[in-house]
DNA sequence: CTGAAAGCGCTTACAG
DNA sequence: CTGAAAGCGCTTACAG
């Protein structure tokens, strides 16, 4: 490293260009008219001396701070980590830095934006509410600072990106009909956003291979293991119990797994199992688990693209985002009904 | 929101206090002397007004940006989210932001912190490497730049915050030990630092309870399933194999309970799994897996600690942390040797 | 002992 | 059309 940092100045000093013309060469000022001559000597320069731009010094004369703070209180989530992922690339991309906030319980305190808004380091937000979904985002709405919604959503003002849970659900409800299942559980939420999307899904996708919804296999559950347990219990307690279960992420799906084994049900034998969110964890739960997969860089990239958009004021652009499944996965949770 | 930035002119104004003044007052300058009264009256107006310093500003005047990088390339690993939220705390405590870097490939670049610092962002890097680790490390000794090893160990020089593997898996050990196992196998590494360092709390819990060490039990593998597959494997090919597997991580242990499976052993009747670092995966795995626990939170705190006490340069404090296991979570993966 | 003034590195409205 | 100059919001060496 050594040395002091080369500034603008060096720049103007080296070439006898001025540090205004520097700048206005830099930032592509349509207003600017120098020989292309001059132009690329000052390229060289910037190259030769290895000069980049004082990012604090732009931010504080162009009063932004070039940060992104993403709100993740459910960074624990596999799913999360892809999305992430997505993110920092794209602020990489875009010349904005990422911090992540509101990991764990500190991200369930809706004024954790604000907070992090009034210490002016922040341009915007990507928010994933934790459980209190509907007081967390209603915070970010009063804030009035530019952000968006990442697997979340509350109307279509609000800017968001979400999956197309319901294509997705249907998809793995269609997969179990082809394996000849009738009589389908759904493990979930029947209230959080997500959940009645995925509801949908669960009831498009009986609609479309003639089956009867029938609303006691529906269960309304926590996303955590024990939730899984406790839906799994309810539903596999049936006289005419299910012979496939749709699981709203890997968490139930693994709750759902130590249920049929504590009742002796083997999986995939005599309880086909389809889950949410294709990702790692899927395949370390035994049986791994079928599920439905879906880009979830791409999500986090596209909100970032999205709420860079909306700071920069630039362009219209869409504001609202869904994204379809890549497919589903099938692995051994899964398997024609028997009999 | 709305309204204007309140700046240190606006509470000059309000208290009738020279901006010097009140920011030495912010700053708790020694050599500065005015009334408490005064003092008081600008803390409230400050309150009042809902002043906060402008970071950009003030990184620009002294020269710092007031952001840390970590740079993970497993950030898939259970353990680095628990690192990252300890991590995330401590900077939020000392006023610092983190910048989540080198997620996924981008991490194996050994030029990722160089272009990082470059782009003069960060004054300091957490850093853990992935698999090019020597090439890596070197990377960042050449640097220059403050940096604290996570989770890594490289030389005394190199400021580092590790776990005490050596105890860690010496517990596990002696737990095994406890039940009887007196063949006990290792799936893990004997070259990366990490790796010599568990090998040898391997040693150390079999010379506390007599046991002998066996090479052939010790199998250099990857961190991964597949590594633990091919691990397991070698090992349970033994005409005298095992009773007993220490795995280096869930992964590595994942991959032996499949290859259990397939060899039609039960575990832990016929084979028992502990390993490292007790996390939500642990809890997944069928049967669950023993494994020791470190708060590794605390991990990624120190980390942020030492490496802004380096930033300073304030006091001396220690260059390496050894935190040691909170204990051995017992699960079902380990049982009394059978016969 | 305190307050005014310079300067960190940029960008851009403005005068020439 | 271009270059000099002001100013973003801080901190601190320096003059009074």
């Amino acid at each position: 490293m050594a040395g002091k940092r080369v500034t603008i100045a060096d720049v103007a000093k080296a070439t006898g260009v001025s540090p205004g013309a520097i700048s206005r060469i830099l930032n592509n000022d349509p207003t600017l008219n120098v020989r292309d001559e001059t132009k690329e000597t000052v390229r060289r320069a910037i190259a030769e001396l290895g000069y980049v731009p004082n990012p604090q010094a732009r931010g504080l004369r162009l009063a932004r701070s070039g940060s992104l703070a993403m709100i993740v209180p459910e960074i624990n989530s596999p799913a999360f980590v892809a999305i992430i992922q997505g993110a920092q690339r794209a602020a990489y991309e875009l010349g904005y830095s990422m911090l992540i906030g509101g990991i764990g319980e500190e991200g369930e305190d809706p004024n954790l934006a604000a907070r992090i808004l009034s210490s002016n380091r922040v341009d915007g937000f990507l928010i994933s509410t934790g459980k209190q979904e509907a007081r967390q985002l209603a915070a970010v709405q009063r804030l009035g600072a530019p952000a968006v919604l990442v697997n979340r959503y509350l109307n279509e003002q609000l800017p968001h990106v979400v999956l197309d849970d319901k294509s997705g659900v249907a998809l793995a409800i269609n997969h179990l009909a082809d394996l000849g299942h009738e009589r389908i559980g759904f493990l979930g939420s029947t209230r959080r956003f997500l959940g009645t999307r995925r509801l949908a899904g669960f009831k498009q996708g009986l609609a479309e291979r003639g089956l009867r919804f029938d609303k006691r296999l529906v269960v309304d559950c926590g996303y955590d293991r024990e939730g899984g347990e406790a839906g799994a219990h309810t539903v596999l307690a049936l006289a005419d119990r299910p012979t496939a279960l749709f699981a709203t992420n890997h968490l139930v799906a693994a709750g759902a797994l130590r249920v049929a084994r504590e009742l002796a049900l083997d999986v995939p034998g005599a309880l086909s199992i389809a889950s949410f969110y294709d990702g790692p964890v899927a395949d370390l739960l035994t049986p791994a688990v079928t599920s439905v997969a879906y880009p979830l860089d791409q999500l986090g990239y596209e909100a970032v693209r999205m709420l860079v958009r909306l700071i920069t004021g630039e362009g219209a652009g869409p504001t609202g985002i869904t994204i379809p499944p890549t497919g589903l996965v099938v692995r051994q949770s899964t398997c024609a009904v028997s009999g």
